[in-house]
DNA sequence: CGCGGCTTTGATGTTCATCAAGTAAAGTGG
DNA sequence: CCACTTTACTTGATGAACATCAAAGCCGCG
């Protein structure tokens, strides 16, 4: 992190506050002296796709917001094997979830595209907070609904079959990330095996079983979905 | 919900906030004249074991604090199947997950043991954040804290097989609500399977297991685990 | 005492992970 | 740009893990 950092950083100083999305939506009840204040500290890294962001146990110095990408949080257990908790894009803040309750990250960071992602010194958030109380509520927010989405993602995945699950995955890539029915996959089988917990091969599998009933088109990473009403049905009753 | 406020509810001016362990912990930062204010609004209930507290769809006017007892926050699904997220003791805020993020309830709760309730009003918690930076960052914190032994929770227990998975739900019951090697199971083997997504003859069936195996006693409820090291080696590896 | 709900055990079948082996794609070095 | 290596993807076969079904025992309660 640290050689990034040196290597790769972007000051504050360089980008401009008025262009960032993150101001409009973060900081929309911050007086614009304080916004001012908490881009000083800002560090701007680009990574590209597959590189890491932050490691497990990498200490919390900043606050990450993603400007521009896609990344995934995830936890690698002692196995090895890896639970992927969340997919984060613009404006999701669910990377936050343990900027508050500890002090070393839990989970991994890494991008799973080209990614664009602001560095915010957590001690300035913290002043911010005890400075601007409209700023604590909008963040008590946040960070809520990041939980609530990552809770309730868990709920949706356990009580599915695999069927309803990968049906469940293709969805939310067509509809929450690209927002197209067209759409090339930012991350491997063995990934979305990991997303939804179930093995890599089963994945595949009911991917091709898919085809072969003419609800999606795949041609490796590109999926097309022809038709979203079974493909719902699927998701809905398993 | 409110039909128990009218009926049973003990008014702030009766209760002393000096008695509540609450304050110590959560509003350790709020000088005495903003606690007074807080625990104005404040209401006490007590519910009996397997009383409803709240349900999803009630709208969000209040945040609860547990005095005394045991709570489970649960989802129901459409078919009715019920899924437990946390089991919640005093000086845990796992029931504040949709309280920042909703204007109503996602999720239901109710008392597993006899339970005293605290109900502060939503709004005078809001000012507080909104006047007081200290309490925020402390609500912050709780908040970060809940969500993420929820989601730890989550983790840990997807990870495992079925011996895992009852190895960790008595060893949660010994270790982290009651301390204590024998304790009373506050829950049926139904909403042990709920807790950990797995059918309820399997539950009995594995702690059967655990039984002949000399690892566990069994009295219906009360339960003692004999054995600790052979529990927490099937906990760890399956 | 008898009813209903919770618990227990056994038998059965389904779902799913795992193993194995082959194919396609992508990266690597000459 | 082509052979080579490696990695990702795909399909089939097998067995294990688990859910479901069925039936009986137990316990508390009116």
């Amino acid at each position: 992190m640290n050689d990034k950092f040196n290597k790769k950083a972007v000051r504050g100083s360089i980008c401009d506050c008025k262009d960032c999305v993150l101001r409009e939506l973060m900081f929309i009840h911050v007086p614009s002296s304080g916004s001012k204040y908490v881009c000083k500290s800002k560090v701007e890294i680009k990574f590209n796709k597959d590189e890491n962001i932050i490691s497990s146990g990498d200490e919390i110095k900043n606050m990450l917001c993603i400007k521009d990408g896609l990344i995934k949080i995830y936890y690698t257990s002692k196995n090895n094997k890896e639970q992927i908790i969340s997919i984060a894009k613009p404006y999701d803040f669910s990377y936050l979830i343990n900027i508050f309750s500890n002090n070393y990250y839990k989970y991994n960071i890494s991008a799973i595209e080209d990614s664009t992602i602001c560095f915010i010194s957590i001690d300035n958030i913290k002043k911010m907070v005890l400075e601007n109380g409209s700023f604590a509520i909008s963040l008590l927010n946040k960070l809520s609904v990041a939980s609530d989405k990552i809770i309730n993602n868990f709920l949706e995945i356990n009580k599915r079959n695999l069927r309803g699950r990968v049906a469940y995955i293709l969805l939310f890539f067509s509809k929450e990330i690209y927002k197209s029915s067209v759409f090339i996959l930012p991350v491997s089988r063995k990934e979305i095996a990991e997303m939804i917990d179930m093995a890599t091969e089963n994945v595949i599998r009911i991917m091709s079983e898919f085809r072969i009933e003419d609800i999606i088109r795949i041609h490796t990473k590109e999926i097309e979905i022809k038709d979203f009403k079974r493909l719902e049905i699927i998701m809905e009753k398993g």
